[in-house]
DNA sequence: ACCCAGGGTCATA
DNA sequence: TATGACCATGGG
C-alpha cells in the first residue's frame, strides 16, 4: 500500500538538479567511520560546524570507536563543542561506538542484510530514522533513499506530496519512484541539499528553504 | 535581534 | 498518536 509518486516527475527533478550541480560526491568524508560520526553530529546542525568538531577529532587522534569511548566524556563533549548539542552527542556517539564495537565493527556489520542493519542501527539511543538512513546509504552503500525536511519541502512544493507524511511513508514512496540503485539515492539526496543550500544564500528565502518566497534558482529545476 | 541548520528523545495528554 | 520542551553553537 502507500501512494505512489510520478516515476517519470520524480526522475525529471533528479535530471534537472544533477544537470545544474552537478554531481555532488557525497558523503564528504574520508572513511565510512567518519561518515558515521558526521551523521550523528549534523542532527539539525550546520554542516560547517560539524567539520570544526571533525576537525577536533582528528587533532586528537580521536577518530576511531576506541578512542572516543576511551577518552572521558566531557572530554569529548569539548571537542564536539563547535557542532552543538554537545553533551547529548557526547552521549548518542558514545552509543554509537559501543554498539558498533559490540558488533564488530565495520567488516562485520557489512555480512548483515540491510533491514537487519536499519532495524539495529534504529535501536541506539540518538540514532532515528535520518541518521541511520543516512549511515545505511553513505557509509554502507545501501540503497535506501533519505528524508529530510529539504526533501519533504521540495516535493511538496512540486505537488507531489503532502509534506507531513510519516518518514517511512515517504521513503518507500521515493524508493519505489526510482529504480533502486544507491548510486542514484546518494546523488539525489546530495542533490537536494546542494540546491537547499544554494537557495540558502540567496535571500529572501525561497519556499525549499523556509517557504517565505519564490526564489530565483526556482527557474533552474523548475516547478512541473 | 531573529531565524535556522543535512534530528532525536522524552514527558505529557 | 500527537504535540511541546529540550538540547546549544555559529552564520546570515
Amino acid at each position: 500500500m502507500g501512494s505512489t509518486l510520478p516515476s517519470r516527475r520524480v526522475r525529471s527533478i533528479f535530471q534537472r538538479l544533477l544537470a545544474h550541480y552537478g554531481p555532488q560526491n557525497w558523503w564528504p568524508g574520508e572513511t565510512p567511520f567518519e561518515i558515521m560520526v558526521g551523521a550523528v553530529l549534523t542532527q539539525n546542525t550546520a554542516w560547517i560546524n560539524v567539520e570544526r568538531a571533525i576537525a577536533n577529532l582528528n587533532a586528537n587522534a580521536a577518530l576511531s570507536p576506541e578512542r572516543i569511548l576511551a577518552v572521558e566524556p566531557a572530554q569529548l563533549a569539548e571537542w564536539l563543542h563547535p557542532s552543538g548539542y554537545f553533551n547529548i552527542k557526547a552521549k548518542r556517539l558514545r552509543n554509537f561506538c559501543r554498539w558498533y564495537q559490540a558488533q564488530g565493527g565495520y567488516s562485520a556489520l557489512s555480512l548483515w542484510s540491510t533491514d537487519q542493519l536499519r532495524h539495529a542501527l534504529l535501536a541506539v539511543n540518538g540514532i532515528g530514522p535520518e541518521t541511520a538512513d543516512d549511515i545505511l546509504l553513505y557509509a554502507f552503500e545501501r540503497p535506501v533513499f533519505v528524508i529530510d525536511a529539504y526533501t519533504r519541502r521540495l516535493f511538496a512544493r512540486m505537488g507531489l506530496i503532502q509534506g507531513d507524511e510519516g518518514y517511512e511513508h515517504l521513503r518507500r514512496a521515493l524508493e519505489r519512484s526510482l529504480d533502486c540503485d544507491a548510486a542514484v539515492f546518494n546523488e539525489y539526496h546530495a542533490l537536494i541539499v546542494a540546491h537547499a543550500k544554494n537557495i540558502c544564500r540567496v535571500r529572501p528565502y525561497c519556499k525549499l528553504c523556509t517557504f517565505r518566497k519564490a526564489c530565483p534558482s526556482a527557474a533552474a529545476i523548475g516547478n512541473d
